[in-house]
DNA sequence: TGCCATCTTATGGGATATCATGGAAATTTA
DNA sequence: TAAATTTCCATGATATCCCATAAGATGGCA
């Protein structure tokens, strides 16, 4: 089985930063790295740039690796390389859990996305998502609103299915 | 797994133009070292030619001489080669880490991309950029600003899955 | 099915190491 | 020998490591 990111946790933001990674999303980083093995501490990887840049993205060493090999194939010195790499390369970073299961999510990006004591986990499949709780409700809500006001036949239920193969 | 250069940082550059390389990059510049042994000094190659010539790049041994192989596919004494020669081999030098990870930017390369008491470290994947902090921001608006007016088919977001396989 | 032992998880505190930075001394270069 | 560079030492801030604990989940077993 390919274990994906599922669920949503809330979790304390200490002094120090610390937040513990929701113990199921740990299971799928260590599947996700090819270096993890038993008594070690899978790497992964944050990204916190992204086009609205209100919450923190995380991503196994393996997702991360596909995008840059995409990445890769553009011609080095192009613009649109260059706009990948600023988004995807600059504004991210690599993580390590550490024994307990915890990160620390330093100043910069605790301010990025607002976060002070407590911090919203929601597993998204390949990545998940680190969001300010308060932030975090809106976005639901927001998505909740503008699936309602959807035409029948843009119902992305239902389209799920037209897209077979 | 492959390290590469992620994440951006803002450092001081003192008198001397000496200034800190950030860890995280530290690490990557010693794994693409095939020379560095523990308890010596990764070295590295900065150019500070380049198309845009505004922001200084700097590379890892491994990756440069990936660089320097595309190059000399290049026919002899074509017009091409030439000037890639130019703005790669000519307009770079070698640097060495020093024991605090630091390297010193000449008053040549300080001048050269403007930078008087700070810079911005920038990690994109296979090499990294050095910029002065007002020129970076304003690079990274117009990133911004370009990459909102693409049409949505040249989305290179959207363009990377296009990509897959 | 009810109880206890054990493991896992989320969390906290203190000690230690690393990082970024500054300054002085030693060495080289012009 | 003055200026510039390199080497060496010092320090505060941050990040990392190590240990501790309480609550919940899990599993065995009578």
């Amino acid at each position: 089985m390919i274990r994906r990111f599922r669920g949503e946790s809330l979790n304390k933001v200490d002094a120090k930063g610390r937040v513990s990674v929701p113990a199921a999303f740990r299971r799928v980083l260590e599947e996700g790295d090819p270096d993890f093995s038993e008594g070690s501490y899978p790497n992964f990887v944050i990204v916190y740039g992204g086009v609205r840049g209100n919450c923190l993205e995380g991503y196994t060493i393996n997702s991360i690796t596909k995008v840059d090999k995409l990445i890769s194939k553009l011609p080095r010195f192009s613009r649109e390389r260059e706009i990948l790499e600023r988004f995807i390369n600059t504004q991210s970073t690599y993580m390590q859990l550490d024994e307990t299961g915890r990160i620390v999510l330093s100043i910069r990006l605790k301010e990025k996305i607002g976060i002070k004591d407590e911090a919203i986990f929601a597993g998204m499949g390949e990545k998940f998502q680190i969001w300010e709780p308060t932030n975090y409700q809106n976005e639901v809500d927001a998505l909740n609103t503008s699936f309602e006001n959807l035409p029948e036949d843009e119902n992305p239920f239902l389209k799920l299915d037209q897209l077979q193969d």
